[in-house]
DNA sequence: TTAATAGTGTCTGTAAGACAATATGGG
DNA sequence: CCCATATTGTCTTACAGACACTATTAA
C-alpha cells in the first residue's frame, strides 16, 4: 500500500465581525460599504485579513478598533463559526471566522478605513438587502446565537449603558427577541437572580411616569434558571 | 494618507475530531498515537489538513470516515470551534477547528491511517494524559459542549444504538454527565417531551429484572423545556 | 419466594404566566 | 386631579426532586 502525501493547501483565514447594538428601541448591526472588489459598494460586515503571529481574537479585536474605535475593555467578542464553503469568496479560498459582539448605544463608526462607509442598519432591514458574499448567512447565525445568549446568560446587561433601569434591560430583550415582556414578570426574574444587575440606589427621572430605580451589571455571567423565550421552535 | 497593502499570510487548516461514545457505562474518547512529527507517539485527536475545493465539514467526515469507517448518514458532526494561537502547531500557523460527534457504541476504528494506532480511552484518562498540541484544551471544550447539548437536545439519543430502553438513555446521562440520575423523574420527563423518543411495543428482556420497554429515536430535535443538570456552575 | 430492575403515583417546593393593585413622579 | 410608568402582590399552573409503591421477569 503506497502512502500518498495529501495536499494541504494554503489558505486566506478572515475574522468578520457581526457588532450588534440598541438603538431607540430597535436591534441594529454594524456594516460597511465595500471599498474594494469583488462586491464593490456592496454592504457587509467589517472584517479583514488574520495577520502573521496573530490569533483570531486578536484580529477580531484589531478590525473592531479600526472600524468602530472600540478597544477590548469596552465589548466582549464572542467566537461563533467558521464559514468555509469553497466558493463563497471569488478571490480564492478564504475560511472567515465570524465573531459577535453585544455592545451598549454604541458611537457612530469612525471614518478613515478601507470602507467607504459604516454604519448601523436596523437588522430586519439588513436581512432584506443584498448582503456581500455569504455575509447574510453568518448575520442570521449570529443573531439566532444572540437570541439564544440571553436566554442563558447575563449578556443582555452588555448592551445597556451604566447605570440602567430594569425597563431599559427589558427593551433589550424585547429588541433581540422582537417580543414583548410582562414587565412585572421580567423584573421579579431578573431580581431574583442573584448577581445579574446590582441596585446603585440611584433613581432616574423621565420626563414621565414614575421614576425607575438604577442598576449596574453584577458578576454572574449565567442566568440559572434561564429566561426562556416562550415561542421556540425547531431549527 | 498612504494605504499600506496588509498582510496576507496564507495559513493552513486542519480539522480536527472529538469523537464521543459511551462503553460499559463510561464515556470514551477516540484517540491516535501520531505517527509522524511533531509529538510523534503521542496521543492526539484524529483530524487532517483541508484539501482544496473542500469544505471543512468535507474534511471532517473524510477524516471520520478514514479514522473510523463511519459515513456522514452514521454520525452527525457539529463544528464547535477554532484554535488559532500563533505558536499551537511547531511546524508553522495551522489553525484547526474542531468538530464534535456523539456516536452509540461504536466499531473500533480501522487500521492503516497515519496513526500508528487509534483506539478508545476513557475521556478521565485522556485528560490526565499529555496530549499532543493543545489537544487537551479542544478536548475540554468539546466535552462541556456536550454536556450543554444534552440538557437542551435530544442528542443524548444518538449515543444509543437502536432500539434502546429509557435505562439505556438515562445512563447515557449519568456517563456524560458523571451524575446519577433519578431512574423515575428521568422517565417522567423524557416520555413526557413529544418526540423524543418514540416506543417500538417491544421489549428487551435481560438477564435480570423486569423486562423493559424499547424505543427509537423521536423527530425532535430540542429539548423544550430543557432538561437540566442540578449542579451547575460559573465558567 | 427472592432479587433485581421497570414503571407508576404522590407530595412538595420553585418558578413562570396572567393580571390586579398600589406607588410615585410630572402635567 | 390625571396620565404614565414603576413596583409589589396574588393566583394558578407546570414541572422538578424526593421517594414510596407496584409490576414483571429469571432463578
Amino acid at each position: 500500500m503506497t502512502v500518498t502525501r495529501l495536499p494541504r493547501p494554503s489558505i486566506r483565514v478572515t475574522a468578520d465581525l457581526v457588532i450588534l447594538t440598541v438603538r431607540s428601541g430597535e436591534l441594529h448591526v454594524l456594516l460597511i460599504d465595500r471599498g474594494n472588489p469583488p462586491y464593490l459598494g456592496r454592504p457587509a460586515l467589517p472584517g479583514g485579513f488574520v495577520r502573521d503571529g496573530e490569533t483570531l481574537e486578536g484580529a477580531a479585536y484589531r478590525e473592531l478598533a479600526e472600524e468602530t474605535g472600540l478597544l477590548a475593555g469596552d465589548i466582549t467578542l464572542e467566537q461563533l463559526r467558521a464559514y468555509s464553503e469553497p466558493g463563497r469568496d471569488p478571490r480564492g479560498r478564504v475560511i472567515t471566522i465570524a465573531y459577535l459582539a453585544l455592545g451598549p448605544e454604541l458611537p457612530l463608526p469612525v471614518a478613515g478605513t478601507d470602507a467607504a462607509a459604516a454604519r448601523w442598519i436596523p437588522v430586519e432591514q439588513a436581512l432584506a438587502t443584498e448582503l456581500a458574499f455569504d455575509h447574510e448567512e453568518i448575520l442570521r447565525d449570529c443573531l439566532e446565537s444572540a437570541r439564544a445568549r440571553l436566554e442563558h446568560t447575563t449578556a443582555a446587561a452588555t448592551f445597556c449603558k451604566e447605570p440602567f433601569t430594569v425597563a431599559d434591560l427589558r427593551h433589550v430583550y424585547e429588541a433581540v427577541w422582537g417580543q414583548r415582556l410582562d414587565p412585572s414578570n421580567f423584573r421579579r426574574k431578573v431580581t431574583n437572580t442573584a448577581g445579574f444587575i446590582v441596585p446603585t440606589g440611584e433613581r432616574r427621572f423621565p420626563d414621565v411616569g414614575r421614576p425607575a430605580a438604577l442598576y449596574t451589571r453584577g458578576p454572574a455571567t449565567l442566568l440559572i434558571p434561564p429566561l426562556l423565550r416562550t415561542t421556540t421552535d425547531e431549527p
